[in-house]
DNA sequence: AATTCCAGAGAACAGTTGTTAACTGCATGG
DNA sequence: CCATGCAGTTAACAACTGTTCTCTGGAATT
């Protein structure tokens, strides 16, 4: 299916994606309902007619940005909270990860956390979408566990939007820790993993009592 | 203290009024990133260099903002998750004050959920500040609770972030329902509420449990 | 080799923005 | 009663915005 498209399509797709990165670059400083055409183009050093050759508006290119966010990260979610390992480990394995991706990928985190509740309907729905997706997938790999006997389907997708919640919020403080000064940083982190720990640990207290 | 002020003052707090309630319209449907001062000013009906009398910038208007949409809601918090009422009893209380409160400030709710991690520092900040002080203020509510013998100040703190982090995410989640068609709007506030019931309950289970 | 296609450039448009300066009229305090 | 203070006005500024239309060079197709 990978047909190597040719020197035309391949520029295009450059451009594309040059677009999205300066977009996501400028993000930084405020949100996506001010973001201007102009402001991209000239961030990527092409004419400001370029950008209708791919997207509609800024708001299109919001949603794409959510895909590129969100989109790759679906096999990692149900590789990290699927049933192996002991409780315990499954909980700092999965605040490491989300450490991990915040570290590498510090822009789009922003930009989903700063976009979730934004100004832009289309791109409101977009990650609501990508969120219900990995809430349905948490609650597919919770099912797997045998914690779970005798839950009912409403109360599984009930704790899987819990957690989903609660690995955005863990993300979102994991992001404050890296934007503030560098000497606190690694302390800040440390306790955003400490207490997210402790959250974690206590849902999952919770989990195990559900049906007394 | 409360010294009956001239008609100068008066007037003046009266267009400052305007400019808020005006502004957090505006603010429905954009961020205040995009927030023009003179789309303020010309939704009011005064002329765009009257801002200037009464903030410094749009980012100055949004602090004051924070200060109008949570400031006043302190006391309310504190009576609510205080120590009356059986467990089950306090969760429902709350959940109920969370409806009501969004059903009557769905603006100030909306502009909350939506500029706390929007694109202006200093109202992320204040945002950050006032949230900080209630966590701090459930967490010494819960500390007057009997089940919380025996947990550390750290823990409790733990806790009661979680608590607040529920909450919001309840608020926004009834804006949602609020925004959605009329016809849907009845039967997604009853899930809503369905939903955020469970899961306090699944929290207060895990605290229950909590030194085990 | 000739033709079509199309990503990007260039110029121009009407409308918007924040900020400045100098003003006016009226409530206030002496 | 008169002088001061100050909320709000008016006019003007350079800079910026999204969008349209026309054009061009080179890849893609025939």
């Amino acid at each position: 299916m990978s047909h190597t498209l040719g020197i035309r399509q391949a520029q295009k797709q450059k451009t594309r994606q040059a677009l999205l990165d300066a977009a996501l670059g400028l993000l930084e400083e405020q949100s996506l309902s001010s973001l201007g055409l102009r402001e991209v183009t000239r961030a990527v050093g092409v004419a400001p007619t370029a950008f209708y050759r791919h997207f509609r508006s800024t708001a299109d290119l919001g949603v794409a940005l959510v895909e590129e966010a969100l989109g790759s990260l679906h096999p990692m979610i149900r590789t990290t909270v699927s049933t192996t390992g002991d409780h315990e480990e499954r909980i700092t394995r999965t605040i490491e990860l989300i450490a991990r991706h915040v570290d590498g990928y510090p822009a789009h985190v922003r930009f989903i956390a700063r976009e979730r509740h934004g100004g832009v309907q289309p791109v409101r729905e977009a990650i609501r979408g990508q969120l219900a997706r990995f809430a349905q997938e948490v609650k597919e790999e919770l099912a797997e566990d045998p914690v779970s006997e005798g839950w009912s389907e409403d109360d599984l997708l009930m704790l899987a939007h819990l957690y989903v919640d609660q690995m955005l919020i863990t993300a979102s403080l994991f992001l404050e820790a890296l934007e503030g000064p560098e000497e606190e940083r690694e302390e800040r982190t440390r306790q955003v993993a400490r207490v997210a720990t402790r959250q974690m640990r206590l849902i999952g207290l919770g989990r195990h009592h559900w049906l007394d």
